[in-house]
DNA sequence: TGTACATCAGTGAACGCGCGTTCACTGATGTAC
DNA sequence: TGTACATCAGTGAACGCGCGTTCACTGATGTAC
């Protein structure tokens, strides 16, 4: 059912793609806000001017790899909502989820984790609004929970906030172990990450006390 | 007692105080990955050149802005660890210390949130060695406590994690927050800190059950 | 299907500009006697 | 205290280089008839 695309559309969508993907291996070592266009349309093997036809500038295409890096993580993040099973299971079960997504989309989650503070003010508001969803959205998961009977909207929303937090810095954290090339950091990394939810997992299984 | 410099080293320190100073200012709408060295030394009215009497590249600035940035926060979490009271009382104080602290060094809290996860290997591994070592600080700070009996010492450390992440967190909502202009707004994150600290307390509290 | 014209993604040259780095220098400060 | 020499933080000019942006262009693709 998809539209197909005419000739040239394709090809334009081909090569903004490539500058896509050649921008976020550029970042592994360096910030968007030093990020350049010309590095990127080298990489990419096209004229600088042809930049344009797809960004006004690189804060512009740092929007678009927003968009792309957290659309992915989105899937990831329904995926650990819809667990079912008992708490240990469940925190198991999320913290495979991300180790899976850091495996599969490393650059995404270093370019998340970089930006989310980064020096670039419309990729971190973009960054901001869609983490914000992130925790509205398991929120409204962990509302449906029998266990959060008696549960302000509120109190629900600050959980799934450390919920959405955790997720990311546990992400960038075993990215960092990956790239730290020490046997079995990945491995502490995801045992510590494990402990602190069933350590939130408790807080919350006695805010109401 | 503090031995009293010859004029030449003191009037160099206070140009290197002036070059790391303005490098801070010029660090709010930008990465460090991305600052240039003749930019500082502008911003200073010194000439380029200059510069290299004091650091070699922007990075090794960078370095030694972290450790003027988590100096002063040490002191900040030397002073919520010696607060004594009940678990809320205690709560309330190390998020009024940390809200006083953001207040009292805006800069140096964008710049450590910002760079934690930046694109200059040697600030984000200088910013990761500060951050386990107040880590462990406090690791063992909780150790003394008499509700810490039977825990071991890698779950304590797992705890202090959750506690210095927080922090670093909240340090930088609440700088958002005031930067936002929505009136109100940091008060809403200081309330939300506070929360997430009581879950993790009960958390804490039930850890051994 | 074929033709004539319109569209537009990507080209390549050009521009002015600020960058990081080097170097020999200056002149105030420090030191030895 | 005074003098002669050494040190060294900061200068200012120069360098080659890559940057972002503009522009008229080309030629493949799209469209109307």
């Amino acid at each position: 059912m998809s539209h197909t695309l005419g000739i040239r559309q394709a090809q334009k969508q081909k090569t903004r793609q490539a500058l896509l993907d050649a921008a976020l291996g550029l970042l592994e070592h360096q910030s968007l806000s030093s990020l350049g266009l010309r590095e990127v349309t080298r990489a990419v093997g096209v004229a600088p001017a042809a930049f344009y036809r797809h960004f006004k500038d690189t804060a512009d295409l740092g929007v678009a790899l927003v968009e792309e890096a957290l659309g992915s993580l989105h899937e990831t993040i329904r995926a650990a909502i819809v667990t079912t099973g008992g708490s240990e299971e469940r925190i198991d079960r999320a913290v495979s989820l991300i180790a899976a997504h850091v495996r599969a989309h490393p650059a995404h989650v270093r370019f998340i984790a970089r930006e989310r503070h980064g020096g670039v003010a419309p990729v971190r508001e973009a960054i901001g609004v869609q983490l914000r969803r992130f925790a509205e959205e398991v929120a409204a998961a962990l509302g449906a929970d029998p266990e959060s009977v008696g549960w302000s909207a509120e109190d629900l929303l600050m959980l799934a906030g450390v919920y959405v937090d955790h997720m990311v810095m546990t992400a960038s954290a075993i990215l960092e172990a990956g790239a730290s090339g020490a046997s079995g950091a990945e491995e502490a990394v995801v045992a510590t990450a494990r402990r602190q939810l069933r350590l939130v997992t408790l807080g919350r299984r006695h805010w109401l006390d």
